[in-house]
DNA sequence: TTGACACATTCCGATATCGGCATATATTGA
DNA sequence: TCAATATATGCCGATATCGGAATGTGTCAA
């Protein structure tokens, strides 16, 4: 047996910094391959490569223009990240709840003696 | 040169299911070493050295009771992940905005026809 | 049809990562 | 001190991943 962790989600796609690099030019808006290129000063097979994992994951979507390849960022795909996101959020407030307890519990002290 | 990714950020450190799993594990509360184990059915060694590269990314923190180690969650430093994601939630609703305005002009024409 | 351009794919070597197993370390209790 | 418990670490083999270089594929323009 070996390493369990695939390519294949969200998670493991926006691992990669390259990949992420990307998927921020792109929300500027829709662009071609060799404009990835020139923006991150990577090899036009490197942006390639990573433009298929993003897009196996639904993260970005294309379509052909002439001889020429338009990327699109498809950030609803992102929402599994975020809805895991959700669940630490709740963890965070709880603290942060406990934490104002606790400081009113000390204000309460303080008042009475 | 080879692999650029590390498992030294938060982005690759959450990228591994069973990692999520232990964090997910962890919002219940602080717990030892071997409740993790057991709650999850991985090795030992498993779980220990997955919370090692969780703990280099401060996404837990650990603290020794006996001969026990009790790892807490801390999810302050999720903040990486969620200020990333910000940005496209951006990029989501500016979206919608579009498909709004689209939507709206398609409207207005059907009025005055 | 041919050449140039834009991009995708394949093959490769280097390396990182994962899990399993064995073992080290530390703490407790007898 | 010694055995048992709890956890961490080291070593290993299998495999996945990355980047580079070369090459394949498709499209346009002359």
């Amino acid at each position: 047996m070996a390493r369990s962790s695939t390519t294949a989600d969200v998670f493991n796609a926006i691992a990669e910094a390259r990949r992420r690099d990307i998927l921020d030019t792109l929300i500027a808006g829709e662009k071609p391959v060799g404009a990835i290129v020139t923006d991150l000063s990577l090899s036009q097979p490197q942006v390639s490569k990573h433009l298929r994992v993003l897009s196996e994951v639904g993260l970005v979507t294309s379509r052909a223009e002439g001889r020429r390849r338009l990327y699109r960022l498809e950030p609803t795909h992102l929402q599994p990240l975020q809805d895991w996101l959700t669940k630490y959020e709740q963890a965070w407030n709880e603290r942060l709840d406990r934490m104002d307890d606790y400081l009113q519990e000390l204000q309460r002290e303080g008042e009475t003696q």
